[in-house]
DNA sequence: TTCCAATATTAGAATAGCTCTAAAATTCGT
DNA sequence: ACGAATTTTAGAGCTATTCTAATATTGGAA
């Protein structure tokens, strides 16, 4: 998927030079970069200024678009995805990088990922609605 | 789990009004209340002005000691639990309410809470260490 | 008891992450 | 080319949280 022209295209969001840049940068990368990440390495891609305004705006249009997943993964700054495939994620405690986990290893059920992650506790939130009363 | 004095001191925290009634506040709560939220149903209840720099010391004291946790559960700050116990959480999509999980229920399963609620998707975050290259 | 040192609390300033505003620039169909 | 619609921009504003530095409270030694 290299011609962000049509990346954008497909998900009816006009391509402009800014939001090529953006979506490319996401799309290269694979650590789930935050938007001031983001803005850092895209900004001298640029012949003109860059406003971090037009960063969150662009991220905000391609999560809406659904060409995007913004994820919270703990506290601070949002970060951006472009594995838009359902799926979860694994944080190295130590190093703080983060891998994709799909969906199907966390099915099969949860401690199974492979030998080259040592689980030391994991965290489940669920969205849905409730009859519960309280 | 009614006296806040030996609450305090079982986790090896100072007993001060403040921390009495902050405590009391988020044990009391079923609801995983903000800072803020602890800050507004407080305040009232001390002879004093209460700083809500006293909130955020308190409450990351409080966790610190093991006493609370402190959750993220989206986007938005961070919420405290009472609840020390290994669990996850369900929000009610519509209502933004907070349903304790406990641990076991999810590792029987995911999709398997009861007929209460009904799950619309879930997400996982692990935490550990790997050895994977990137 | 009165000190004193350690700790806790305070108001407000500072910072981080993000959104809003209103003006300027760009795009695109006519 | 023109004008409407869209996009981008700089900076102000807002929210959540931490920091700062001064004041208040505590609890143990003298
Ligand atoms: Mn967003
Ligand atoms: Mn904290
Ligand atoms: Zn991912
Ligand atoms: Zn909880």
């Amino acid at each position: 998927m290299e011609n962000m022209e049509k990346f954008l295209q497909k998900h009816n969001v006009k391509p402009t030079p800014q939001r090529m840049v953006i979506a490319q940068f996401v799309v290269n990368s694979k650590s789930h970069p935050t938007a001031d990440q983001i803005f850092q390495g895209v900004a001298e891609q640029l012949p003109v200024a860059l406003s971090r305004a037009t960063v969150y705006n662009t991220l905000n249009t391609l999560v809406q678009a659904g060409a995007l997943k913004e994820v919270y993964l703990e506290s601070g700054p949002a970060r951006y995805d472009a594995n838009i495939n359902d799926h979860h994620h694994f944080i190295d405690v130590k190093t703080g990088k983060v891998f994709d986990i799909d969906a199907d290893k966390v099915k099969a059920l949860a401690p199974e990922l492979g030998a080259g992650f040592k689980v030391h506790h994991y965290s489940v939130t669920f969205f849905g609605e409730s009859k519960a009363a309280d």
